[in-house]
DNA sequence: ATTATCTATAGATCTATAGATAATGC
DNA sequence: ATTATCTATAGATCTATAGATAATGC
């Protein structure tokens, strides 16, 4: 195997991710991908056997990505909303860096699709560590002391995850189309960030 | 001609936009158009051409059977945010009233492609009347008196739209799939309304 | 020997059209 | 005669695999 230099599997990932974030699921195609990545077809079948394989392991590596800024947490915030603030902040920290049709493609190819946010919520539950524990515990004491109506962890999560993405989409779309500009994008990304949580302060009032 | 029924080309629009607006524009397939409507999928090139064509066809009407919520709107209010509140308005009434999958379609399916968008914002500047009139005049006026800066009346347009397809669109999701229940769903409905406004109006700030 | 890569192609769709046949309006 | 409908099929993709060939590791 090829160690000094950046091996195939990788290569297909890349032009897979490039390819999927653009298009979506049904209109990536895989010779496309290939033709990104400069390899016969055949390989993406080699390595990954199927197409929906091939968008599962970009999914599960994307949302690994965001691991580590979770990881940065500090400990200390131990307030329902502190947790919510933080575990934005991280999240959002890492989309910045990323693609800006990030939130876009969650939104459209795994919120919208069962069986793949099924898949994004299983790897949260596993890997999610302390930020999720943290939050979990601390809804469950809102939902005690009755300033928060009785919903599952699981639900609240997409219920956070569903507005942010849909926020995050929309200013992605105003500064691609409707030539918003970084200034006023990040204005809008302050505004949003406060309504949101609000919004859904509101929503789960008992 | 068969005027006692409906005619087929109505049975073909009808299920095509059932099609459409479940699966989008490319997951949505004339053969499967052709057995919802219950005839043969040459039929569907016979009165429409093209996958396209039947695609334009049914966002027109869709749009189309929005002008006479927009005709309701009194004319006396005539400060700049109570014409943006009206339409809103008249908006969220003709959605309500249909498929909850609409805001979705419009934000993936007219919103971020570049010839759908043009389509859609062509049709309102011809066909919007009264209150599309109103308010670009009303915009045009809070520019000169600079408490909005300079924007074009359709990338303002465009902003209002995506924000409150978003919201929409995340409600509906949220509704779906996240057992959210239609009492709280109209609770969210009434604070993004005021939330999206004032967002906007402060991305607007000059 | 095993692993990685390519070429060629099967098999499944999907859009679109050609051409035959039935229904309708003068 | 014209319009509406159906059957059959061409032609274009697209996913997936088979089988040959080259590269790599013992």
């Amino acid at each position: 195997m090829n160690n000094n230099e950046v091996s195939t599997e990788q290569i297909i990932l890349e032009a897979a991710e490039t390819e999927f974030l653009e298009k979506g699921y049904s209109n990536a195609k895989m010779l496309s991908i290939a033709k990104r990545a400069g390899v016969a077809h055949s390989m993406l079948h080699y390595y990954f056997r199927s197409k929906e394989n091939l968008f599962k392991a970009i999914l599960l590596r994307k949302v690994h990505l965001l691991l580590p800024e979770f990881a940065k947490l500090q400990k200390q915030q131990l307030t329902f909303e502190g947790v919510m603030r933080s575990m934005r902040e991280a999240r959002d920290r890492y989309i910045m860096e990323q693609n800006p049709s990030f939130p876009y493609f969650i939104l459209t190819e795994i919120l919208t699709n069962r069986e793949n946010r099924q898949l994004f919520l299983d790897f949260f539950a596993k890997e999610g560590g302390y930020p999720f524990l943290a939050l979990e515990k601390l809804l469950q004491e809102e939902v005690e002391k009755g300033t928060i109506r009785p919903i599952a962890f699981t639900d609240f999560m997409l219920l956070l995850m569903t507005f942010d993405t849909a926020s995050l989409s929309a200013i992605a779309i105003c500064k691609e189309s409707v030539g918003v500009d970084n200034q006023t994008a990040d204005k809008l990304l302050e505004v949003y960030r406060e309504h949101n949580m609000q919004l859904i302060l509101e929503a789960l009032r008992p």
